[in-house]
DNA sequence: TGTACATCAGTGAACGCGCGTTCACTGATGTAC
DNA sequence: TGTACATCAGTGAACGCGCGTTCACTGATGTAC
């Protein structure tokens, strides 16, 4: 339904979610203003307010996005992840992620606009599970939370370190790399893993 | 020296870095604007500009400010780390610094407001520096290099997580409890570690 | 099929606000003689 | 020791700006009959 008169929008709850992204990865997180937003999606200043409550409300909806839209590019580097390897794969991607949408990727993890929005709550809480979840697919003997939490962590931390400029993130590859050789210098030797799956962890890099 | 005299404020430089201390403390970094600043240390709205050439200039050193505070409290935790648990330590300090300041620590982290600040290029790669130091101390026969950056994202992602109510923070035990099992986790049985360098060969990062 | 009407999604003027920054200024300080 | 003067660290009025948000409104849409 392509949006013939310029009066009725057609979508504009998603042309503002849209609009606030650019501004985002253009300008960072201090150009993001409903009325940049409306601005962008070619509407009056006070349009969005008809799908936004206020512009914490758009805020919490661009991070929500932004979760989903993780969840889905980690789910694209490995369905279903149940070795070192198609982990550390997963792993590479949450970094990738970050230095693809640096000012999303923030924006996602900044201080909380509003800790109470149900949609964000849910977006964060499902990356987590997933991180539990897999940890579990490929560590099935072990404390999965608390290994998935140190997991968590470490990629986290790499993909904030990258952001800031402290690693090589020249390329894709060099990422990938230093990525890979965290991830199973954490893996490889750690006591439980070393007894599951005990060679499978060395080819990478 | 007393500032006896209200008009020569005696040291507002420091006065102003203190406010802008307090005010992110208190209610977070939109609340950190020169004029508040100004209000605060009770001095004229213009009267910051003779010490600061603009916001971002303040925003800088508060920031730098942060790093070697940082820096301190690590030391405190321990001086000169040569063993796991005493690097252990440095990393509980590193997150629990993040918990009393969150707000400095995610100025301190956030997107950068001016990269080419000399003084605060040169705090943060102080800090790396040091990160660096005490792996090396602790592990000398390893490429200490690249698990210091693992160390590191390990740590630094742990006070986010921590920050971001993703881990339980509820009393400072929890919190160091958690941050030593996952650098334990790390540490403990990484071949390098439990074998000394013996498999050092593993070339990657 | 045509018309009346409720509903919905926009408009645009207006508000008050706090901000960063400039400018010409003035009061205090300290130094040279 | 006293005085003249340069320098320094503040003042306060003023600027223009973009922001979030409100309000009464109006044009488009779709549904009931």
């Amino acid at each position: 339904m392509p949006p013939t008169s310029t009066y009725h929008h057609g979508d504009l709850r998603a042309a503002c979610l849209r609009a606030a992204r650019e501004l985002l990865e253009e300008d960072g997180s201090a150009a993001l203003s409903l009325r940049a937003v409306a601005r962008r999606a070619g509407v009056s200043a006070t349009a969005p307010y008809r799908h936004y409550a206020d512009r914490e409300a758009l805020v919490s909806a661009v991070a929500a996005e932004g979760y989903r839209e993780l969840a889905g590019y980690l789910a694209q580097a490995h369905p279903a992840p149940s070795t070192p390897d198609e982990l550390a794969a997963v792993a590479v991607a949450y970094v990738r992620f970050a230095l693809e949408h640096p000012a999303l990727f923030r924006a996602m993890f900044a201080e909380p606009c509003d800790p109470t929005s149900e949609e964000r709550v849910a977006a964060t809480e499902a990356i987590s599970q997933y991180v539990r979840t897999i940890v579990r697919a490929t560590f099935p003997d072990v404390d999965a939370d608390a290994l998935a939490t140190t997991v968590w962590a470490l990629v986290h931390g790499l993909a904030f370190l990258h952001l800031d400029g402290k690693l090589d993130s020249s390329t894709p590859e060099a990422v990938a790399t230093q990525v890979n050789s965290a991830v199973h210098a954490l893996f490889d030797a750690s006591p439980a893993m070393s007894r599951t799956a005990a060679v499978t962890a060395e080819p990478t890099a």
